[in-house]
DNA sequence: TATTATTGACTGATCGATCAGTCAATAATA
DNA sequence: TATTATTGACTGATCGATCAGTCAATAATA
């Protein structure tokens, strides 16, 4: 029952790491599309250790558990998302009149972008906000800091809005990025248009007009 | 290979069964507990059986596999919905100013009320609607006809906007209510706030303002 | 420098546990 | 009796995790 280490290097998949080894980072890559596609659960160990071109045991190696090698898919990803978040937010002129939309932008673009992995990781991502106990720990873990700065960033911007109000506007935005994100193609089925999807700059303006639009209308 | 169907009669899993038995009703509301709180893989049939209070076997006597009793739920739940909607949705009077708030809570009300199953399908639901592509089939089978009706409300009741752009709203609401619809008291955790959860027609309310002043800022 | 010790990276084999599903037997019902 | 409902026992497959051991590189020692 004794919980011993029997190896004495740290394993990689915790938090004090600053950095991942080459081996490693192949190995989160794999799981990043593996996790995606299958989802925590239904993610194998051992496909996801073929797809990374190593054995099975070196998952557990590099990793200890599916756990926490899921853990730093989200942990590397969130880092890339966040650092440019925060970079265009503290970027955004709170005095300019459209310092709204911009910091909606600011929000919504890294997302889209190339730090947001694509679809693999939007999946993973849109699941996490409809996922279970664990996965809204790793989303308080991984995403509340920053979320935290754009509450602030709105509730200063937004006329006639506090603190609750903006948590609930960014809480909407969330949801309403989720449902792009992991779905490209799915407005355009639905609207009867052949167009696969939409470029990117033009989604966020989209989803930013939709915002500020919904924002606005919340606090009249 | 061979799908060989050993027993005569229908399993409940079938489309063309109009109403379930009370043994199979019994299953469906145990599986949509257990659908909730595990995801599909996450979930298993003997803990499933053990929650509707029979064993294993009978599971695949009235759903043949876990699969069929998974739509089960969804058809099940989504007959409810729909339903309410689509009632709702007929009732509001297209040429009344406030036709496009009043199209919005049709589709957000019944997902929030009784009809929407509370928590339990609420988790499905949203993960249904980032989920994988046999949840997409599922959406597609059993809310894309009522998405229609609501997308073509939209572009009749929104000037300036045609279908395309309605569907592209449509898609947008739906994200917000997902993001609702599955993690009460978050916004208030954001925000600070003590309070719980919002009572439903307040937040019936913030939804509908929040998606009219998306749909009109998108179509400005 | 030559030898020995230690480490990190990695592997194949195997573990117990759990999974969805099958099947023959039995019970309940019409 | 004929049909439907239900059960317990069972199966093959697969799961995440652990294990002892290999091997090359590096560090320590003589």
């Amino acid at each position: 029952m004794t919980m011993v280490q029997n190896r004495a290097h740290k394993t990689e998949g915790e938090a004090d790491e600053k950095r991942l080894s080459p081996a490693s980072t192949k190995i989160v890559h794999a799981a990043e599309l593996e996790f995606a596609e299958k989802g925590f659960v239904g993610a194998g160990m051992k496909a996801l250790a073929q797809r990374a071109g190593g054995s099975q045991s070196l998952l557990h190696y590099h990793f200890r558990s599916k756990d926490q090698l899921y853990t730093a898919v989200i942990r590397e990803r969130s880092k890339l998302i966040n650092a440019e978040r925060l970079a265009r937010l503290h970027a955004v002129d709170l005095d300019q009149p459209e310092a709204l939309a911009n910091i909606f932008a600011a929000f919504f673009l890294p997302a889209l972008g190339p730090a947001g992995g694509g679809r693999a990781y939007a999946r993973i991502f849109a699941g996490l906000i409809a996922g279970n106990e664990r996965d809204q720990a790793l989303v308080r873990e991984f995403y509340d800091p920053t979320a935290q700065k754009f509450i602030d960033a709105i509730a200063l911007t937004l006329p006639g809005s506090d603190r609750a109000a903006a948590a609930q506007i960014y809480q909407f935005a969330l949801g309403v990025l989720a449902s792009v994100i992991s779905r490209d193609g799915r407005a355009d089925r639905l609207g009867g248009s052949k167009i696969a999807s939409l470029d990117n700059a033009l989604l966020v303006d989209k989803l930013t007009r939709f915002a500020v639009g919904g924002a606005k209308a919340l606090t009249n």
